[in-house]
RNA sequence: AGAGAGAUGGCAGAGUGGUCGAUUGCGACGGUCUUGAAAACCGUUGACUGUAACAGGUCCGGGGGUUCGAAUCCCUCUCUCUCUGCCA
């Protein structure tokens, strides 16, 4: 969320800045709340004036108790009928325009980087690197989602969709025997990784409740992407962005122990109603995934020195996994809606011949401080905001994916790369 | 799930209707002393809003109520702890 501070002192850039990331009638949108936020002041103003007033009222009639002059009490007692329904009545006033701000604010998405492209759709994404060569695929090669169906001899397919649709539905595929290894060898490369690069590991838990959704962006904005449980009022996690950044909620980190730096493995869930398709066969696009994802808090001053580190890290992963990738600036109207800059990561997936997403790292700036009331105190002793990052490190079926199809041979195995063997306990999948 | 107890500042823990934003202790920070450190002593030490700066206002788990006045009384919700039950 903006703070109303900077949307008062910068109001052509809070315009410029929503326009380029395509927000529609930014300048009406952007009065109004400057408009709602001074008759938020005036009305603050009169109340704490009443309230101040009362106040002084009734130190004086305990005053007169005290010193036993019960008549000038009553007398006084009798003055502070009018002020109490005044300071009633400017009280719900302020609390109305108080609500219908905050009901404002939380429309505004984050303000883009200036580094963030013009452009409205994918097609508008800067390419700021390719690399890794693309594999020559043996005749006969596939994509992932027939490849799984011959692998695995007496436990084909070993990513069963079916079978996953049975239990659960579409989207909940099962992992079996060299799959569920794999999966598990890659939350484990992916962890030690982070671990070796300075981030502390976290479980936390993959249900939220509505303030830790609030806090981080995907409510009210995404509500309907989300797994819901009425009956507790919890959502299950669309990434461990939620509750690892919501552990730091309402806290005013000592400046010693910034950068924080966490990582945590989770599954992830996503209703993604509507998404159908080829192209979002097999793994291509799941309701429930595996991912490991990295968090960092940083100062303001040092958090585009985070971002450059944590898509540093991200580039190791894909670089260790040897699978050809590229890295995009996302253009303003194709970002997400709390971020201030963002690259995605993608995959190249030799049996579809595409690029898929599998990993998007973000500065969010104060975006998700402001909500969350993330703080830490300068050596001037002021509470200023923190900026807050993250990044997937990685999401696993779409690297699956790629690893399966990019690693075929022309005997229909799979190879899989040195760095994940000794997690695996296995170089092939058959 | 049943019975009981409780929720106060970074932590511990007072405060049951009036000057309490809150006694005190610990911790932290600054200083004196010291070659340095410890100890001792002195001082500082919540957040939000608001102001040029003061002032003013709000916050004692959340919400509502009683009262001139609420941390303190009443209602309600949430959470925590203890005992009993169930259970990975």
């Amino acid at each position: 969320m903006l703070q109303t501070s900077f949307i008062r002192d910068n109001r052509e850039l809070t315009i410029a800045g929503l326009t380029k990331k395509h927000f529609k009638n930014a300048e009406q949108a952007v009065d109004q709340i400057i408009d709602l936020d001074q008759k938020r002041k005036e009305l603050q103003q009169e109340l704490d004036e009443t309230l101040a007033r009362s106040n002084a009222k009734a130190k004086e009639i305990g005053a007169l108790m005290k010193s036993g002059q019960q008549v000038e009490a009553e007398a006084a007692k009798a003055d502070t009928a009018a002020l109490k329904e005044r300071s009633k009545a400017l009280d719900e006033q302020h609390k109305a325009i108080e609500l219908s701000l905050l009901d404002e604010l939380v429309k505004l998405p984050n303000l883009p980087h200036e580094s963030v492209p013009q452009g409205r759709t994918a097609e508008d994404n800067i390419t700021v690197l390719e690399a890794g060569n693309k594999p020559l695929l043996p005749i006969g090669a596939l994509p992932h989602w027939e490849l799984i169906r011959k692998l695995g001899q007496n436990q084909a397919p070993i990513i069963d969709f079916e079978l996953g649709n049975k239990i659960s539905g579409a989207g909940f595929p099962v992992y079996k025997g060299k799959a569920a290894r794999l999966q598990r060898a890659m939350i484990a490369f992916f962890l030690d990784e982070a671990g070796k690069a300075g981030y502390t590991e976290v479980q936390p838990p993959i249900v939220v409740n509505s303030d830790s959704g609030f806090a981080t962006g995907q409510l009210p904005d995404k509500e309907g992407q989300m797994y819901h449980d009425a009956a507790d009022d919890l959502y299950l996690i669309p990434t461990a962005e939620v509750p690892v950044t919501n552990l730091y909620r309402d806290v005013i980190v000592s400046e010693n122990n910034l950068p924080v730096k966490n990582v945590a493995y989770t599954p992830c869930f996503r209703r993604e109603a509507g998404s159908w398709g080829a192209h979002v066969r097999g793994l291509n696009r799941l309701h429930q995934f595996d991912k490991v994802e990295i968090v960092q808090i940083n100062r303001p001053e040092n958090s585009y020195t985070a971002l450059d580190e944590m898509v540093n890290h991200v580039k190791g992963l894909l670089e260790k996994l040897e699978l050809p990738y590229r890295i995009l600036r996302l253009c303003g109207g194709d970002m997400g809606f709390t971020s201030a800059l963002t690259y995605d990561f993608e995959v190249w997936s030799a049996g579809q011949e595409r690029w898929l997403e599998c990993s998007s790292v973000s500065n969010f700036e104060t975006y998700q401080a402001n909500r969350l009331k993330l703080r830490y105190k300068t050596a001037d002793k002021k509470t200023q905001l923190l900026h807050t990052l993250n990044g997937s490190a990685l999401a696993l079926p779409r690297i699956v994916a790629a690893l399966l199809e990019n690693n075929q041979q022309a005997d229909g195995t799979v190879k899989i790369p040195s760095a994940l063997v000794p997690y695996c306990g296995f170089d092939t999948i058959e």
